[in-house]
DNA sequence: CAATACATTCAGTCCATATTGAACGAATAA
DNA sequence: TTATTCGTTCAATATGGACTGAATGTATTG
């Protein structure tokens, strides 16, 4: 095997790392950074990676820090050298937990927001009309399933499971 | 309160809901629709709701067979009326276990076979010389520990949790 | 039969946002 | 000090894909 088709083994993986990202909304370059860290034996810096994946040095510096973020990749001190270097963080499941999952309950957070605000809405008005106050009432058992499924799936997002 | 601060209740959860799904690269009106259904005490038609959400039916009718697809969404039909109609299921973990989860699994999947290929690749190469056997076998421990949390993920993925 | 009433499709348009790259600031080197 | 060498920022651009709407297909009605 040469040295050739080993790089392309990786370049194959950094692909579909890039396209995996973007088809959960994360971007392509996100991925490719990555899955590019995953596969260095060495820590690689900016210049490097944006070399690599031939894209420019301020997506590499944008999408690492994200990755910082999550807790995928971590810095690494190289003495002697002013350049800031990476390294991925290879367990998945320390990414998922510290990551991803706060990532994703942090959005969904935000959007639970509108629900508490519309209860107040409904709840706020007393007096209706006959009609309007069934509609209401409606609405009201909504929210209700609504805030049922929340508890139930903030409950599960604490759970240890690893 | 009149009807008017129902229908503007409503509509900011519809909003809410557009904006969530957007956030997760799945588009606003698919978030919007549901959210629509959701608070509709009747079914609706295509027509009510591009009306309702301003949106062209095209859209509707793509967005709807989606939500469909997930079980997010059930066809009813009216006697006597040619229109289809639709309403929300509005057991969310119903929605998540049968329709979100196996749609993300998917996606894994789909992307977990550029590691398979790789794999090939590394392993079918056995004339190596030193330099290059010494990176082969990094990759190969880095594949590892990818199929290692592939199959912690697809183990988590069919617990029963709910 | 033709006319109507519906849902679906898809080429074209438009929009959200990912990405770029020049300008900037900070830190180090000379 | 000035000149480099970094990383970061952000206005401008590029791009993917969401959305539109006219055209199409199909079923129903008259």
């Amino acid at each position: 095997m040469s040295d050739k088709k080993l790089i392309q083994s990786r370049d194959n993986i950094v692909e579909a790392a890039g396209r995996t990202t973007q088809g959960f909304g994360l971007g392509r370059i996100i991925g490719q950074l990555y899955a590019l860290l995953f596969f260095s034996p060495e820590p690689m810096s900016l210049d490097d990676m944006a070399g690599e994946l031939k894209v420019s040095k301020g997506s590499v510096s944008t999408n690492i820090r994200e990755l910082e973020k999550w807790g995928a990749v971590r810095r690494v001190w190289i003495k002697g050298d002013r350049k800031d270097y990476y390294e991925a963080e290879v367990e998945f499941f320390r990414v998922i937990k510290s990551g991803i999952l706060p990532f994703i309950s942090r959005k969904l957070d935000s959007s639970l927001a509108a629900v508490s605000e519309s209860r107040e809405l409904i709840n706020a008005g007393d007096q209706l009309k006959s009609g309007d106050k069934s509609l209401a009432d409606f609405y009201s058992r909504r929210l209700d399933l609504i805030e049922k499924a929340q508890k139930k799936l903030s409950a599960l997002f604490k759970l240890p499971l690893w």
